[in-house]
DNA sequence: ACATACATGTAAATAGTTACATGATTTC
DNA sequence: GAAATCATGTAACTATTTACATGTATGT
């Protein structure tokens, strides 16, 4: 799934600018998937080129003029393809738990640091999700269960971070002490 | 964090070879984080040229020479400040969640067997982090943390997968129905 | 006979981020 | 006066994956 796909999936819901197809990855789906306008724009471009998606022009008052894309009957089945031959698949990368695999390394209030800033990245994270599933009330069925997918993991590791926390610290204190002494 | 600061983390707990250094990847890391041969082999070679690693060659028996490749002080230093400037960042790609999100646009069936996949594949990996927290004695405890973090996250998400599937495959099939009628 | 494990490495292709360039309008 | 929002786009750089190349030994 890259750029290309993004776009067309976000088209197969409505028509949109490339700034608004940005703000749709900022906002909805910030939790799953991401990708910047480096990335769009030359994507819509070749998507324009394929025939999957065409646009027009928009001039507003007092704002630039917007290129809007809407998709294709082409670009339909094309997406429906991608959708049917695809797989379930997920890509995790945490610099956070590599941090943690050497916290042994680390200073104490370092390793704190760490865990306080982690712990409040998946609380701002889960306010996010938890807004936008009561806010918003034209969801598809699809989208509210990816963000109840995202809210249920982020609550589990909260629990996590909250109850394990000072228990890493200690035993990471009990492994240098014998050392020192 | 890129190949060049995983191959100086596995360093800084005992030497190895590349080819160790990916199985390494494959088996206590895979739930965070990924290599390939293609970027470890460069990587090393960049680490020996900056003087932050050395390597011996080794002749085995029935196997291929390797290098075995140790962590300088240089090394352990240049590895001690990338933890401390390192944010706790992560970063989550789905695809299983795209396509979830366009649910509403697949078969019944397909959407039974992509949820399926979802759960064997949590399962699957649920089992290996349980498997490596019981069977190795010579985790720190912060791989111990890391690992207890993909239990907890995978166990939560298996609950909902249980719980919410046919739920959501109700409610998609009672999207489509005023339509079809 | 075929696949897998061991072992190292290169090259091409793919993909993505970041910074830059431009410019009006609105908010603090 | 500065920063943010709206709006499009390019270019350089960075990083990674995939495929290829080579070869032995072991297991099925």
């Amino acid at each position: 799934m890259n750029t290309h796909h993004l776009c067309l999936g976000i088209l197969s819901l409505g028509e949109a600018s490339g700034y608004e197809i940005k703000k749709a990855f900022e906002e909805t789906f910030c939790h799953f998937q991401a990708t910047s306008f480096g990335s769009i724009y030359p994507a819509l471009a070749k998507l324009t080129e394929q025939g999957l998606v065409s646009f027009r022009e928009e001039t507003q008052e007092k704002r630039p003029t917007k290129k809007v894309f809407t998709i294709t009957p082409a670009g339909h089945e094309h997406f429906y393809q991608t959708l049917l031959k695809s797989e379930p698949a997920e890509q995790y990368r945490s610099d956070f738990l590599f941090l943690m695999m050497f916290a042994h390394l680390l200073p104490q209030e370092h390793i704190k640091t760490l865990l306080n800033k982690q712990t409040e990245n998946l609380e701002m994270e889960l306010g996010i999700l938890e807004r936008i599933l009561t806010e918003c009330q034209t969801l598809t069925p699809g989208m509210r269960f990816t963000l109840e997918y995202g809210v249920t993991g982020n609550k589990a590791l909260l629990k996590l971070m909250q109850q394990r926390s000072l228990q890493l610290l200690n035993e990471i204190d009990a492994a240098r002490s014998p050392q020192e002494s």
